[in-house]
DNA sequence: CTTGATTTGTACGTATGTATT
DNA sequence: AAATACATACGTACAAATCAA
């Protein structure tokens, strides 16, 4: 239950009980959340606040919004396993907004940049790419 | 400039001016930022808009935020270079809250999660590693 | 050390726009 | 066409942390 007296942000508090029901499996990746009026007028919050609470789970990779369309729990793509060479570098960052739409990743999505010897930086779709080392 | 009648929202152009001058070198890591009084002011936009902008910076972790202080261009902490082992896997994506917290990570910067041959998986910061193929 | 000013955080409200169902 | 759902943008008020006088 979200606790208006709590030293925990309201929206922190609604945030940690989605979280919760994503990580314990009672939404499941496809499974659509409740829309925000729904979920403020049953917690008792503004939709401001939901919508606050949404977002932080949208920037910790663990749904996805679209206008319009309802919010759910982001799927896990098949990863694809990309071979490291030997010494190559590898560093991960959150990526700029034009890598978001040339690779087609979602908000909260890390990249992995793979540097191989002599060649420009690589990037790869964080959720969908596993790096194995030679 | 801030153009009102552009498609593009508000605060995404101010977002897009700011992340210019961060990658422009005009600020600098460490560097603060004007208050969100003062650029609501001189861009005309409402304090909320430019919350809003800040708010993408943070999460595409370039800037950090603290309550009370001012917003501040991240500054790079030296990469230590973590080895990795033969068939070693590894995964990125965002920490949990929990997980930023124990690392002590900011909001915006990603994770490694670093399988190694029975053992239990291994995190490290994202911005402040890089990891090498054997 | 205390006070007051500054700055970001939380929370609410309202209105309108746009995309999807 | 209508209803639903998320996006943008404005406003207000107060709280909490920090900083400077």
């Amino acid at each position: 239950m979200v606790d208006h007296d709590a030293d925990r942000a309201l929206h922190k508090q609604l945030a940690d009980l989605l979280r919760d029901e994503i990580n314990s499996g009672a939404l499941s990746p496809g499974d659509v959340l409740p829309s925000e009026l729904y979920l403020a007028q049953t917690h008792g919050l503004s939709q401001t606040a939901v919508r606050r609470a949404i977002e932080l789970l949208q920037n910790e990779g663990l749904v996805t919004k679209r206008r319009g369309r309802r919010t759910w729990v982001r799927e896990r793509p098949p990863r694809q396993v990309v071979l490291l060479n030997p010494g190559d570098e590898v560093e991960t960052r959150m990526p700029t907004e034009a890598e978001r739409r040339q690779l087609g990743i979602p908000v909260g999505e890390p990249v992995f940049v793979v540097r191989r010897h002599d060649s420009e930086p690589e990037l790869f779709a964080g959720a969908s790419t596993t790096l194995r080392a030679p």
